[in-house]
DNA sequence: TTTTGTTTAGTGTTAAAACATTTAGGTTTG
DNA sequence: CAAACCTAAATGTTTTAACACTAAACAAAA
């Protein structure tokens, strides 16, 4: 549905100001569809993104500022987060051997399978977020947003 | 700057994944900067996203269930905030006539005038977000967004 | 009319975000 | 070396989000 239709807007709007709202109208709606996604397995969102990000540079492990560098929500309390992941075994935390002020961070067996399980009820879903859209479209779509962000 | 650096991925991703986290990272770095820009202000972004709802559809009024289906964020908990906007002046409630279960919202002048207030800042600031867009650009992006969401 | 169900707004509670601050380890310089 | 400074992670505190739930008013039907 086109945006318009969905905030019921009445009046014409100029060009980048409907892009603005586009974005953070869509990013809601994803994150939300995500995050229903994400709820049978008892995961929040930016928890989701740690373990990815874990998952993508194993075995080696990053520290935590490494991790928050590479987070969708560079606001994110990274720390906390961590800790809750660990509680639940998803990963491991051990000092850096050199220097003592970091910890290295590590996706664990467990984990992989959580994320592997995740991948498997997301294509069972078949609910692939922007199915609509051709190889060609969205790669156009992602260097329009690239250009937004300039 | 391109996504891939920005969240230092190093291997390759398909194109429809890369859209996803570029939606959403694109989102969290726009809603950054609008929370920067009204933070002098004492906004939020839901509240300002409020305030300006109420403010094109004014002189009319609109019930709590209407402000909220017209959000970004849909999962907002209205009451709330239209609760913490009247107490600071920037709106005003008043029963429903007919249907007693209804309040009618509308923006106060001191509302109007913080949005005009809000309005000329940014166009001082000069940071009009996606200003590297062209028109036909940012119609073209809005469009595969509206298309992505389908 | 009374019962049943529906819609609208508000509330309660838990978890998480936002933001500053602290603690500890490391680095540089006098 | 010691003092000042910087960096990484954790913590404290306040606000907000998320979600279910309640209360009141309306609508429909028995």
């Amino acid at each position: 549905m086109k945006l318009e239709m969905e905030l019921k807007s009445t009046k014409p709007m100029p060009a980048r100001q409907k892009v603005l709202l586009n974005i953070l109208f869509t990013a809601s709606w994803l994150d939300c569809s995500i995050t229903r996604q994400l709820r049978p397995f008892g995961l929040t969102s930016p928890q989701y993104n740690i373990l990815r990000i874990l998952n993508g540079s194993a075995p080696k492990g990053l520290s935590v500022l490494d991790i928050k560098s590479r987070m969708l929500d560079r606001s994110s309390n990274v720390s906390r987060l961590v800790e809750k992941l660990r509680l639940s075994g998803h990963l491991e935390r051990v000092p850096h051997g050199k220097d003592r002020r970091m910890v290295i961070v590590t996706i664990s067996e467990l984990g992989k399978k959580l994320l592997s399980d995740i991948e498997q009820a997301r294509f069972m879903g078949g609910g692939s977020a922007g199915g609509k859209l051709s190889e060609a479209e969205a790669m156009e779509l992602a260097h329009l947003l690239d250009k937004f962000r300039d």
